[in-house]
DNA sequence: AGCGTACGTCGTACACCGTACAGCGTAGAA
DNA sequence: TTCTACGCTGTACGGTGTACGACGTACGCT
């Protein structure tokens, strides 16, 4: 397993986790149980929102619940299922208010920004939610049936809805995964882009060639000017909703 | 440091890297260095592709190459850099050919086409690859070049036609992340679609009530039913791209 | 020609990760 | 009361990236 994303372990197991199956753990013998799922998840959604997702470790989190590390295995069969748990976690507590307007344009604009919200608040997200294949939890149940809601009135099939709504979400995903890599790399980088320039100017003076690349470096130069840093992340999302938005107009609107 | 994604080490020596800055190492004295960075990177790369991303490892990369594996970092600052270089070299032998076509949309359906070939045949590299803040690169800047040019003639202002461009890829990007994801969830759970659907009926049953999700549980069903798989690469990727051109289109075509 | 030394290479070691395994004490069932 | 299933834990293994210091080589200078 190269990466522990999500998704590991016998399906079943999972599921059960994911739904509170009560009914599958009837208390059979020996102490009780000195903390619950709930709080595991609780406790490693802290970890990963304050130090990020590296600081999510099974003995981080075991020590943070006040258990030892190899506990942590006897409520959860692995990592990846946790992160699973995280997720769902995350998307069952995300607002869900009715949806009151009549345009289709601002109810989706409502879903890209609470999906953005979510990104932005626990940027560790990107990293580990995938589109496809999700922990098929309560959480992710509620969220697909509020956010398919908005949809309603569009005229789209079904199938087509659903694309739809995959295709918006793939949007957020994409553009929250650039501002924070952006974020993160002015971060941890200690230096301002102005800095950088500056520090390696005899290298990007002979790399940024005018006459090899004409487009490249005008138009670079004019996006990283037209705004305060190189990557200004308000922009890019005005222009990427508006244009998904259009896409998804003229498949609506069509006739 | 969490992830070693990109970036790390101090900025110079990776754009000497990046750029083969031969001037800044005129060898001096000992004994002459028994690979080089191109073999380094080339041996990266295709231990990336063969075995997954995860198997690219300093001691794996080291005795591929025939050195020990501390010797590696005689040559790349540390996997960071590695990684830029790997990324930078894929962008620098993708395919440029000259923009015949005079129809905008064709010529950006092949950028978009060229870059979900790059991401399909190097699955990994929607792990490491960063929209904002790439390797700043001859591979990077050709591609930007390159694809920039795809851009000529539509009438956008400089911001406007790097924003569009960054849209364009975001798309591509989170697609083949959806694609890829969908892909390893089917192969590495060695159990189809029906069959895990039979082995967890009891928990869905519950789970999957019409009465609460009824949106979700009936386009669930229809995208599901739609096409073979759950989740249809081939068909995403038409939907999606022709909703970005269309979203580009009401921005170029305006008035 | 001889030598000092800068440089390439390498083995070892550290901190940390996920987790397999076996032992131990507890508390409900017989 | 005895049995036993279960929750908990310490230890250990194989893996990761990489810091450190030792060693030999071959160039540049005297």
């Amino acid at each position: 397993m190269t990466d522990p994303s999500t998704g590991g372990g016998e399906p079943s197991r999972t599921l059960a986790l994911l739904w509170g199956d009560a009914s599958a753990a009837p208390r059979r013998k020996g102490p009780g149980r000195s903390v619950s799922v709930d709080q595991l998840v609780a406790s490693a959604l802290a970890l990963a929102d304050e130090q990020g997702l590296g600081a999510v470790t099974m003995r981080a989190l075991a020590e943070r619940v006040g258990v030892s590390a190899m506990s942590v295995y006897t409520y959860v069969p692995g990592k990846a299922e946790l992160l699973d748990l995280m997720v769902d976690a995350l998307y069952l507590a995300m607002p869900r208010p009715p949806w009151r307007s009549r345009s289709w344009r601002s109810r989706l604009t409502r879903v890209a920004e609470a999906n953005r919200d979510l990104l932005l608040a626990h940027p560790w997200l990107t990293e580990v939610a995938a589109l496809s294949r999700p922990p098929l939890g309560p959480g992710l149940m509620a969220k697909y049936e509020h956010e398919l809601a908005a949809y309603d009135g569009t005229g789209l099939s079904d199938v087509d809805t659903d694309a739809a709504l995959t295709h918006l979400l793939g949007f957020v995903q994409a553009h929250c995964r650039a501002a924070h890599d952006a974020a993160r790399a002015t971060t941890d980088s200690a230096m301002s882009d102005a800095d950088w320039w500056a520090a390696n100017q005899p290298v990007l003076a002979r790399a940024f060639d005018p006459e090899t690349y004409p487009r490249a470096v005008r138009i670079g130069a004019a996006a990283g000017a037209a705004q305060g840093s190189a990557w200004n992340a308000d922009r890019a999302w005005r222009f990427g909703l508006a244009r998904t938005l259009d896409g998804l107009a003229a498949l609506i609107e069509k006739d």
